[in-house]
Formats: C-alpha cells, sequence, structure tokens
DNA sequence: TTTATTAGGAAACAATCATTCCCTATTGTC
DNA sequence: GACAATAGGGAATGATTGTTTCCTAATAAA
C-alpha cells in the first residue's frame, strides 16, 4: 500500500489535482477502484495521504541535504543546492505537491491549504535554525536576520519549482553563489 | 468583451484551469454558453486569452512601479515592492495566472508552457535591464552578474506567489530589505 | 475442514463536464 | 421599410467524472 501510494504522489506531482482522474489513479496505483476506495474515502484523501508521504520524504532529503555542510551557513548552501536538484530535470518536470496544492487547492480546500502552511513553516523554521547554527558557529554574521531571510529563502525554493516546472533551466552553483549573499 | 475577459482572468486566477468549468466561466462573464463559443474556439482558448491578457496587464503594473525609482537600485526595490503587494492579500489569495499555468498546465500543455516561458524570461529581462541601468548609473556594484541576480528575482517574485495562495502574510519592507542585499 | 473476515476487482450509478445546435433579437445595408 | 448578417442565449448531447455496489478470491480463526 505504501509503494502504491508512491505511485499516487507520482501521478498528483505531474498532473496536479482536478487533473487527475481516478482512472489515472487506479492505473497508476496498480489498483482496482473498488480497492482505493476501500483504503481512501475519497479522491481527496488519497490526495491528503499522498501530500504526507510526499512531505515526509522531501523533509527527510532537504535534512540529509543539509547535514553534508560542516557550519551553518554550508548547511544553509548544502540545503539551497538541492533545492537546485529537485527543481530540475525530469524531478523538476514532475513538480512539488506541496507548490502544487497551494496554488490549484489552497484557495478552497482549508484541508488542503492547512498542511501547505504547516510544511511551509516547518520548512522556514528549519532555515532559520541554520542560520542561528550559523551564527553561533561564527560562519553567519550576528546582524543577519533569521526570520526575515528564512522566509525569504522559502520564497526562493518554491519559487524555484516553479521555474523547473517550466523546465526553464537553472544553474545550482551560480544560483546558490548568489543566493548565499542575503547570508553576509 | 475584454470586460468579459478580464471577469475570465479573475476565475482562472483564483480556481485554477481544471477546476474553472464552463458554468462558472459564463457566470463570472455574464454570458450565455453559446456566446463564449462563439467568441472562443473552446476553454483553453479563453484560457489562453486570459493568460495574455493577464500578462499584459502585469507587466505594465511592474514597469509602471518600477519607473517610480530615481535610480537602477530603487527600480529594483519598487519592482519588488510591488510584487510584494500582489502577493498578499485580497489578491494575493486570487493568485496569478502564470504560476498556476505553469504549476497546472506547463507539463502537458505546449502552449501554455510556451507561453510562461516568455512571460517568465521577459520578466527576467527585464529585472536584468534594471540591474544594467542600475550599474550606469553607480546605484549598484559592477561586480554584481545581472543575468544571475535577475533569475534568482524570478525565483523570489513567483515564490512570493505561491506563499501569498497559501495566505502566509508577507512583510514588504523586511523581505526586499533582505531582498536588496542580493545587489552588493 | 469450515467459517468469518478481509482485500481486491469490475460493472453500474448519478452527476457533471465540455461542446454543439438551434432559436431569437439586434444591427447595419440596400 | 425589407432583408441579410451577426451576436447572444439556452436547451440538448455525448463523454467523462467521482462514487457505490456487488462479486470473487484469499486469509485467518475455530
Amino acid at each position: 500500500m505504501d509503494t502504491a501510494l508512491d505511485r499516487a504522489v507520482r501521478v498528483f506531482c505531474e498532473r496536479g489535482y482536478h487533473a487527475t482522474s481516478i482512472g489515472d489513479l487506479t492505473a497508476a496505483m496498480r489498483l482496482a477502484t473498488g480497492s482505493v476506495y476501500k483504503a481512501f474515502r475519497d479522491k481527496q484523501a488519497v490526495f491528503l495521504a499522498a501530500f504526507d508521504r510526499y512531505a515526509a520524504v522531501r523533509r527527510e532529503q532537504t535534512r540529509s541535504a543539509a547535514a553534508r555542510g560542516s557550519s551553518g551557513r554550508e548547511r544553509v548552501r548544502h540545503m539551497l543546492l538541492s533545492y537546485v536538484a529537485h527543481s530540475q530535470g525530469i524531478e523538476g518536470r514532475r513538480g512539488c505537491i506541496v507548490v502544487g496544492g497551494a496554488v490549484e487547492l489552497a484557495a478552497l480546500d482549508p484541508e488542503v491549504r492547512a498542511r501547505v502552511n504547516a510544511q511551509i513553516e516547518t520548512n522556514e523554521a528549519f532555515i532559520a535554525g541554520l542560520i542561528r547554527e550559523g551564527q553561533a558557529d561564527g560562519s553567519i554574521p550576528r546582524h543577519v536576520d533569521a526570520d526575515d531571510t528564512a522566509r525569504l529563502m522559502i520564497c526562493i525554493t518554491q519559487g524555484m519549482r516553479v521555474v523547473g516546472k517550466a523546465r526553464l533551466p537553472l544553474d545550482g552553483e551560480r544560483l546558490v553563489g548568489v543566493a548565499m549573499k542575503l547570508l553576509a
């Protein structure tokens, strides 16, 4: 069932919510219609489950990417580089469920909006934490406002997913090189 | 007809493409089904026309916001402030057709993808131009890479639309204050 | 072995979708 | 004033949607 949910994640990522029919879902999950409705209340429930799964996986990937850095500053850099990588190529084209949910559903579906907000705020707090670590270890100046900078970096990462979905190329080293000025 | 198209823009902005039915469209445009299909080939044609109209209006708004600045640097600042303003409140909740088109349709619809790309690249070139103006008038250092910085700023602006759609508050002065470090 | 419970599958359901067709005013032309 | 042309409106249509229902096969308990 978890593997079926992973397949649902892929479909929702690349087609979004409304363009994904139950037929698309059953084909991707390799389950019959009845089986899907036995496991989930309705289509939205499948989406919410897929959202949660996607969010958990991405959180872990982002955290482990950041962990590759040896200072707070380097951890921010690796986190941004990881985001560029995920926004590009085949995965970039596939897209991000959080961004998709925000754009397609957040306006009208309070349940989705709550999850999108929670995910964004968690990420933002994580980035602010990295910045504070950097200030503690001396790799990031004290005068940098951790919260404001984190929120701007959230905009950057979410924006990269939009640009990546449109298949515009992103040069990781150059883009992140510029973004690191925010920690000056 | 132009006023009807403006109303179509609003609906497509807040509901997206697939969640907008012809019924929603006719109700918003105050036109009967037959009239819509007399003016446009199909639903996608309505969307493309709405997209073009929205893009033209937003381009003008962004340009006039930038024009309020007296130096290249100040023009970039005003342009970013304008983006924050449009990403917030009722308009932020309504959303951006370009971001919506990118996230919802760019993966599968080449025609929409081409327009999204064109709009993003036009904006990016405009921002790069502002930066070069600032370098010419001495308000922005020469060592700033105009193209890389413009691309990052595109990510910032597109990301702000995503965050704004999720109804998270954005403090314009603080956010732009941090972003202006990119011109240091 | 028998029975109860569950996971999974396919067909049927009503509702909604985008689209087409045809009718009615209104406008401009001769 | 008569007529052609067109813009707009609304009902009808076929396809597709999400959902439900019922059936089969497999598994666990007794």
